[in-house]
Order: structure tokens, then sequence, then C-alpha cells
DNA sequence: CACTTGACCTGTCCGC
DNA sequence: TGCGGACAGGTCAAGT
């Protein structure tokens, strides 16, 4: 479930993998996987040059030297895994310590929460490189270097779309979304500003609103609401200013943190090669249902607010 | 207008 | 062991 920080790492990786190749082939045989466009797609994107990657809020775009950008969602499921020629040449040769390092810096995982690799729904990092395409498989760039980026997403919830790189910011889904979290124009007044105009919502649906503002989801939303002591069914209008920059600072101190984390999976997910799980998630409130809080001890309750699950302290956010 | 529900999907987990 | 069903959650569309 890729939220802004997730994006955010995934957009970083691929920033320095990437850019600068060369899209020598392009397979899609996947509705979602550039809609409303057919052989058009490999004139614009064969030959193609990597200019850049930018994330906005959840999406990904990937600016070409066509004047071509690819835009995409990965929604819930969706991963962008680049694999370097060398993997696929040295299959099944010995893997070379230098190698197995390699492999593992070359690795974008977008199963980043923590409970995907807890609850396992996701490829485990170090079997995953190895053996794409897999049946989750949708889209696959190749690049005149023999190095390939998988788009996996096994729930087709996600999608890649093709256009003009003048029209990404016209684009329907980009256009609707509300400022950048992590932009630092983005300060608490207009964080207050923005929720209230959402003022008569319950304030987790505020957040996850993506018109209100851009990247946050269901994780985020729980965690910086626990930390912020309020409680998600309250009102916008019935949270005070002074609590609402409360929440702009502890939403933007878990975004960072989870950044830092290289989007909340910690390093042992990354780095998962050989190594045994001594994974330890961050989260405060997040699927820890029934344990204990880690402020005032209370048990961790679960609810469904705005039609999700949701992880709140009955004591510190009564 | 605000909110809920269902749809989109598939893999996993739980109870019987 | 198998099977049905609930569940996961980002976003949109339709219904209340």
């Amino acid at each position: 479930m890729p939220e802004l920080p997730e994006v955010e790492t995934v957009k970083r990786g691929l920033e320095r993998l990437i850019v600068g190749r060369t899209v020598a082939d392009v397979s899609h045989d996947w509705p979602k996987g550039f809609p409303n466009s057919s052989n058009d797609v490999d004139a614009f994107l064969i030959g193609a040059r990597v200019e850049s990657v930018q994330r906005r809020g959840k999406a990904l775009v990937i600016t070409l030297s066509t004047e071509y950008s690819i835009l995409i969602h990965l929604k819930m499921t969706g991963q962008l895994v680049f694999v370097p020629n060398e993997q696929h040449s040295s299959k099944s040769k010995v893997e070379t310590p230098k190698l197995a390092a390699d492999r593992q810096r070359s690795t974008i995982s977008l199963h980043t929460s923590p409970d995907e690799v807890r609850f396992g729904a996701g490829h485990p990092n170090e079997s995953l490189v190895g053996h794409l395409p897999d049946k989750s498989t949708r889209v696959v760039f190749e690049f005149v270097d023999g190095s390939h980026l998988y788009f996996n997403d096994q729930r087709k919830f996600g999608w890649v779309k093709l256009l003009p790189s003048y029209a990404v910011q016209d684009d329907p889904f980009i256009k609707k979304l509300g400022p950048e979290p992590l932009d630092t124009s983005f300060v608490n007044t207009i964080f207050v500003q923005r929720m209230r105009t959402a003022n008569k919502r319950m304030i987790k649906a505020a957040l996850l609103d993506q018109s209100v503002l851009a990247g946050v989801g269901n994780i985020y939303a729980d965690e910086s609401l626990w930390a912020a002591r309020i409680h998600p069914t309250e009102r916008v209008s019935a949270v005070s200013d002074d609590r609402l920059r409360v929440l702009y600072t502890e939403l933007i101190r878990v975004l960072k943190l989870s950044i830092e984390h290289g989007g909340s999976t910690d390093k042992t997910y990354v780095n998962a090669e050989g190594e045994s799980g001594s994974y330890t998630s961050f989260a405060q409130v997040f699927r820890r249902e029934g344990l204990p809080c880690t402020r005032c001890g209370s048990t961790i309750e679960k609810s469904k607010v705005a039609g999700r699950g949701t992880h709140t302290c009955p004591q510190c956010q009564a």
C-alpha cells in the first residue's frame, strides 16, 4: 500500500537507476498498461531516454526525451523493480558477495509498509529479483543495456499511462491533487487552511482526501492522529487551530521518519538477503490492535472509520 | 453535500 | 485437507 513515503522511496531509487537509460522495448499486454493507446505507445517509448523521475502525491511521473511522460499509480500492490543486466547473465553462476550487494542496491521495493513484510503480502525481496518476470508482472521496460524495469501488480489496481509531458498537469488524477505535504511552502497555516475546506468531515476522511492534501494514506493518517492525540471520527470543525497545527507537525514528522527508514520498511527488508527478520516496525498504532499503547499502555483498538480499518488508543485519543 | 457502499482484483488467513 | 468467506486498502462511481 504505497503511500507518500513509499512512493518517494521508489522515486529516489528510480532516479538513481533509470535516469539516462534508453528504452529498447516495452511489453504491456495488460488493459491498464497504457490504455487508450495502441501502437503509438511503442513509437513514443522505444528509443526514448529517461530524463527524470518525479513524484506527485502517490503517483510517479517518468519524463522521457520524446516529450512524452509515463504516469504510474501503484495503488495497493504495485511494485517497480529494476533488474540490472548482470542478473540475467549470472543466473546460473554462483553469486559473488559483490553481485549480491549490487542486487540489493538495485531492488526497489514497493512493498514498503511494515505490515506487508510482516504479513507476507509481497514477494520476499531476496527471491524476487531473480525470478522476474512473474505472474504479477504487468509491464516490462527493457533498456538498451539489457537491464529491465518491471511493473508488478498482484491485484491489478494500479495503472500506467503514457501522455504528452505538457499534458501531465492536466491529467484528471494529477489535476485534483492537493498540495504536497513536504513542500517547503506547505507550512502549518496552509495545512490548517486545507483542512478547513473539509471542516464538516471526520478528520480521518479529510486527511485521506487527496484533494485536501496529496499523499496521505491509511497508515500515516492513523499514525499522525495517534501522535496528535486526535480521534479519527472527530469533525475537523471540532478541532482547534492549535490542535491542527500539532497534527501538522506530527504528520510531517511521521512522513519524514518513514522516508528516512526507506519508506516504512526498514533496512531489514531491503537488505533481506539471507538475514532473518529482525524487522521492527516504527508504527505506533497501525496494525497493533490488541497490543499496548506505547504511550499509556491502554489496549489499541481497531474499528472502521470512513470505510477503512482504523487504529486508535482509547485513552490517548479519547 | 457528506457519507457509505460497491467495484476493481488476488492472495492470505480463519473457521468449519 | 478443502472450502467458503472475510479481509486488506487507493480511488472512483453510484447510492443513501
